[in-house]
DNA sequence: ACAGGCATGTAATCGGTTACATGATTGT
DNA sequence: ACAATCATGTAACCGATTACATGCCTGT
């Protein structure tokens, strides 16, 4: 799975710009997948001088003018081909984790500090994907293979945000500990 | 967060080789980090070279000679710094996610073996983190905080199990319900 | 005889990010 | 005056993977 594949499944719906891509990457695909402006761009002239994109100059007013690109039946080849192919495993690499299991060489207070951080910006997440679901449910504008998407999404989270929590409050404990032995 | 910052924490405990170092990253490591040798040798080198590592070969009976590494303090200064440093966000590519949005392209068949493989190698992942857990558990091996990384990992497996089986009987309906509908 | 584990290493390639460059319009 | 949004694109660089090369020992 290469952004090329993502970018094709895209555009299979509806035609879009880099920007609308680009849009759709930080929102909807957020917490599966992710791709800059430094790939999406040089990916869709590649695919359309492949022949597996049309691009299309729409003039805006009051806005720059954007480049549209449409799938071709090429394109729709190459997107289901992808679709067939082997499943590749997740690619996961999570900073966090790997600080927390490191977390016996620093002090207790930045362990806990990097799980308030982590309580906090995953609380964030879990929002704005809850209000993507009740929007997208309520315009019945998900299918039903991504509602199951956002499902998954949405309660890994709240599985995170509760190991999180009781780990903040299993090393609270343990800090006070640490503090009567200091002192006793 | 790169190899080497995560090398360096591996070898605060205690001296390995890079085949030890690639072990860990495969068990232990294996839920939020991963790499392969053509990471880990040349990382090893090159950290030597900078004196943040030193060698020892280990002639070992009926096996190859290893290239041991030790931790230099200078290596301890680079791993402190990297754990005050400002923390990254997780990166996380899923391919398995990625088709489940796709899903309304192809057929419902081709999403349930999806979801179907993914329940059979998210229950073999499940299970080889529990039993670390209760090994590591029960041979005192784990700090908290390793602890608790790997009930991360494995609250976040049963949460992903539990959506991917209750997906396969929500697709597995739909399916029925088509039959029907042709047939009727 | 052969597969699998132990052990190290390199070269070619890949897919991607970051930072930069440009510039109009809208809202505060 | 300034920040934010819309919009596209490129060059330098990076971190990593894949495939290959080598070779011994153990168990079946």
């Amino acid at each position: 799975m290469t952004s090329q594949d993502v970018i094709l499944g895209i555009l299979m719906k509806r035609s879009l710009s880099g920007y609308d891509i680009k849009h759709m990457f930080e929102t909807i695909f957020s917490y599966f997948y992710n791709a800059s402006f430094g790939t999406i761009y040089p990916t869709l002239s590649k695919m359309e001088k492949e022949g597996l994109l049309t691009k299309e100059s729409v003039i805006q007013q009051g806005r720059p003018n954007k480049n549209v690109y449409s799938i071709t039946e090429e394109g729709q080849k190459h997107f289901k081909a992808y679709m067939y192919s082997p499943i590749q495993t997740n690619e996961f690499k999570s900073d966090a984790m790997t600080r927390l299991f490191f977390g016996e060489f620093i002090e207790v207070e930045v362990i806990i500090e990097y799980l308030e951080n982590g309580v906090t910006s995953t609380k964030e997440d879990l929002e704005r994907l809850r209000k993507m679901y009740e929007n997208g449910k309520s315009n019945s504008l998900m299918s039903q293979t991504q509602e199951l998407c956002i499902q998954i999404g949405i309660e890994n989270m709240e599985s995170t945000l509760r190991t999180l929590m009781a780990g903040i409050e299993r090393l609270s404990n343990l800090k006070v500990e640490e503090g009567q032995n200091e002192s006793g």
